[in-house]
DNA sequence: ACTGAGACTGAGAACCGATATCACTCCGTA
DNA sequence: TACGGAGTGATATCGGTTCTCAGTCTCAGT
């Protein structure tokens, strides 16, 4: 699953466009676990493309997350959408004090999907899972004392 | 608890301000497995109290749901965040194709949990589940055949 | 009753992320 | 060379959410 083996047949899928790719080396340069905004893809993004605009890379996000090289994840209580590197399915924490963004692994058993899929005559395509709660350094401080909003992203 | 028992402590729960208490009539009169957006709310606690504006239902809502009255779910790929009266938790079901949102029955259990908090010193309060895929009704129609789009809500 | 403080309220503006639009450029093909 | 489709950047637009502000109301303490 490389990204630069074109597929140069019929109509098939297109090279990406070089604008693209740099959305994409940022995403995955960034590497799982780090949760950017378009726009701070579109930051990064403009230290290798200084031309580049949000639109674009907007755009070269909405293709990546199509073609399935990178993930959208809404968080709940986020403003905006987040995005990673397609990895492995997996949860996401986010911390109600500092707002910092976690992966977790944790999947949904097969065997409850095929379940509630049967019961319900769904067919069920993707989850998402967000825990939501105080992460590690959050918990140690008392939930009054500077309230730990040092670290906001 | 009626809404006209006031509580006249010092500074403790105050009563529910009577718009509030309309949002939460609205909310609970639609009944769980209902998904209300703002918007619809204010449309329906309009109908009760003419006056009422669109900020104060916002409002109400916020404060509602920080007293765990109604749940507020964010659905990945809807625009607006919708709201339904406090239940048991459980996941939810959005149809990419219709758009239309359900319940399901599922929780990730207390062993996961317990597992995921320990593992990452990390505090879980709550859970969001969110589940993508095609209703029962579009997944009886051919993904191409008038789309199914005739039941968008 | 009077009064001051604070909560509630409605209307509208402001904000912000997401998306649409449009004119232009680029590149491969006929 | 001419054509056409895809890519691109700047900007407009849209919709949901949140903020602001002035007016109103309720309540506690006189």
């Amino acid at each position: 699953m490389s990204s630069t083996d074109f597929g140069p047949a019929t109509g098939a899928a297109r090279a990406l466009p070089p604008n693209y790719r740099t959305v994409l080396d940022v995403v995955e340069t960034a590497g799982p676990g780090s949760h950017l905004t378009a726009q701070e893809i579109w930051v990064r993004a403009r230290a290798l493309q200084p031309r580049i605009g949000f639109a674009t890379v907007h755009r070269g996000l909405i293709r990546l997350h199509e073609l399935g090289s990178v993930m959208k994840i809404d968080v709940p209580g986020e403003a905006s959408a987040v995005y990673e590197p397609a990895a492995h399915p997996h949860a996401h924490f986010r911390c109600s004090a500092c707002g910092a963004i976690g992966d977790l692994d944790y999947v949904v058993p097969r065997a409850a999907l095929r379940r509630l899929g049967e019961r319900h005559g769904i067919a069920i395509e993707r989850e998402a899972v967000t825990f939501t709660g105080r992460c590690a350094a959050c918990n140690a401080v008392p939930p009054g004392t500077s309230d730990g909003r040092s670290t906001p992203a």
